[in-house]
DNA sequence: TGAAACATAGTTGTCATACGAATTTGATGA
DNA sequence: TCATCAAATTCGTATGACAACTATGTTTCA
């Protein structure tokens, strides 16, 4: 086994086991170098890797800690690399959302209060009154996000905002599609939002998969066309 | 902004832009640093993270790749980590089993074939007549990986086998009522078999959506007792 | 007494160098 | 043409050194 391995099983094997849980400082490099019987630089690679992958947080002059292991976190940890996806894996994605979102709208109507469905509708106010490209995006997100909230998974909350943060990335070049896109998209969150306020799950569930739907012809219409990705869609630290 | 995220977002951007594509190797380790301006072990620390997310791999002594890109890839570097979840976000990601297990019953109803049901029934079988719980345990992944597959959505497929790792890890520790669980559990697998049998979407989802559900039942009965994890759930390479 | 400033030790961040291990490549020879 | 071997290339690992940052205890001053 190589020293990589060692020292990523070891700590690995630290958690597992219960003797680090979640919210714990390790042990400094040297003490772990020794006890694992590796080079420091291959300890360092180890826990970036566990780091990446949202299992343990590094603070400069302070020491490593294990996070505190929520499933939502280690979902959100995907949201790095769904940004490199070719076209055809994010129809995958799309696919999950057609699930998912629906399942996460049911939930919420039979949770959602009367303040959270107020709010949702300003959301909605604000986005037919915009024409900006940023506001649009960034407020049917918040849409979205709320809605997903209110369902209270919050692992199922991180997995649909890390499937919706590519298809977000995407700008409709073509004026005239974009305007049709967003009439249906306001039309398809009004309907979202009805069946919230009615308390009804399974009219809230149909229009969310509608809108999934809809997201996906237009991610389909535009595969084999032009397509303009907006950045990296990963902003720096 | 650390060498570290220098090198992160260099080489992401570098797969992003197009500059390197799914297959295509990275130039060596010595030139990155040049280009980068960073350090060998900053530079490798950046390469291990995305490795650990599935976007990179390394091989020694010829050079790093870019990986495919395969959706279903990058769902599965959750694998590493799902092992690690406390019981409480276990129940998160069986809540989300309860969605995507009948979602992919359902699809697979729609396209199996007789050879792939006959396959199926075998594992029922064996599984049936197997008092070992390492066969049952590996026999139960097949028979519903072989399910998600039919189904025809990798990332779903990958998605379902991340969540579903954890719970199969788990063995119940009182004899009467492993045995009730088997029970059930035999009967669950073959109600959704013959959903699938008979081309019927709607049955096959609401056997695989009682099956999570009973699943969900026993991880919650044994979560404030006694439980016995089976080691950390992931083979050494 | 209280608080601010400082000094110190401990920890992570980064770099440079060296050499081992594995692969790839090209030359050599039958 | 093919097999074999040697060299070059590349990643894997270890070590040492120092900078940057944090935490803690101490001193100093109001």
């Amino acid at each position: 086994m190589s020293a990589l391995d060692t020292a990523l099983h070891g700590l690995r094997a630290l958690i597992a086991d219960g003797a680090l849980r979640p919210g714990d400082r390790l042990p400094s490099e040297g003490e772990l170098c020794e006890t694992l019987g590796v080079s420091r630089g291959s300890l360092r690679e180890a826990i970036r890797m566990l780091a990446a992958l949202g299992v343990l947080e590094t603070r400069h002059g302070s020491g490593s800690y294990v996070s505190e292991l929520r499933a939502a976190d280690l979902i959100g940890s995907l949201s790095l690399t769904v940004g490199l996806l070719p076209m055809a894996g994010v129809l995958e994605l799309t696919e999950l959302r057609r699930v998912l979102e629906p399942h996460a709208a049911a939930l919420a109507a039979a949770r959602i209060d009367a303040a959270t469905i107020e709010t949702l509708g300003g959301v909605l106010d604000e986005i037919e009154a915009s024409d900006d490209f940023e506001d649009h995006s960034r407020l049917d997100h918040a849409f979205h996000m709320t809605i997903s909230e209110v369902a209270g998974n919050d692992a199922l909350t991180s997995l649909i905002d890390v499937l919706r943060s590519r298809s977000r990335a995407y700008r409709i070049p073509d004026a005239d599609d974009a305007a049709e896109l967003k009439l249906h998209s306001d039309a398809g969150h009004r309907a979202i939002l009805r069946g919230l306020a009615a308390a009804d799950p399974v009219a809230a569930s149909a229009a969310a998969s509608a809108h999934v739907a809809q997201t996906e012809y237009w991610v389909r219409r535009y595969t084999e066309t032009d397509i303009v990705a907006e950045g990296s869609a990963v902003e720096p630290d």
